[in-house]
DNA sequence: GGCATGATTGTTCAG
DNA sequence: CTGAACAATCATGCC
């Protein structure tokens, strides 16, 4: 059994996550993360799913999104996943600055950026 | 070196 | 505007 320990606890995390999704920013930078083969995945789905259902609200269309998504094969997702993949690697890039800035702005006063 | 955690992402729909 | 189900994620920190 795959690390079902990290299973359960992650279950939990995500309970969490799901209302305290906004509170208070930890990093000034926020690198943030990339996107989820989910997103890529509703992005184009989104419209077929309300062209075959365009009485379906968010109910229906939500609960059918996933149930939808999880029915598609591996080979189904895996043109969302490399879009996931790809904006990854962009978060990569957010971030390499992130940690780059995070190092640099060390001791200099320089007006980097931002702030708001 | 592996585990747990957290933060995040996008859709729809509504008052 | 924001939240809430729906799902993935996966980078990072932590000893």
């Amino acid at each position: 059994m795959p690390k079902e320990s990290t299973r359960a606890t992650k279950r939990k995390a995500a309970d969490k996550s799901e209302k305290a999704a906004k509170k208070g920013k930890k990093d000034k930078n926020a690198p943030k993360r990339a996107l989820s083969a989910y997103m890529f995945f509703s992005q184009d789905w989104r419209e077929r799913i309300k062209a075959e259902n365009p009485d379906a609200g968010f109910g229906e269309i939500g609960k059918l999104l996933g149930a939808k998504w999880k029915e598609l094969d591996e080979s189904e997702k895996k043109p969302y996943i490399e879009q996931a993949a790809r904006d990854k690697a962009r978060a990569e890039e957010e971030k390499s600055a992130y940690d780059g800035k995070k190092a640099a702005d060390s001791g200099s006063g320089d007006g980097e950026d931002d702030d708001e």
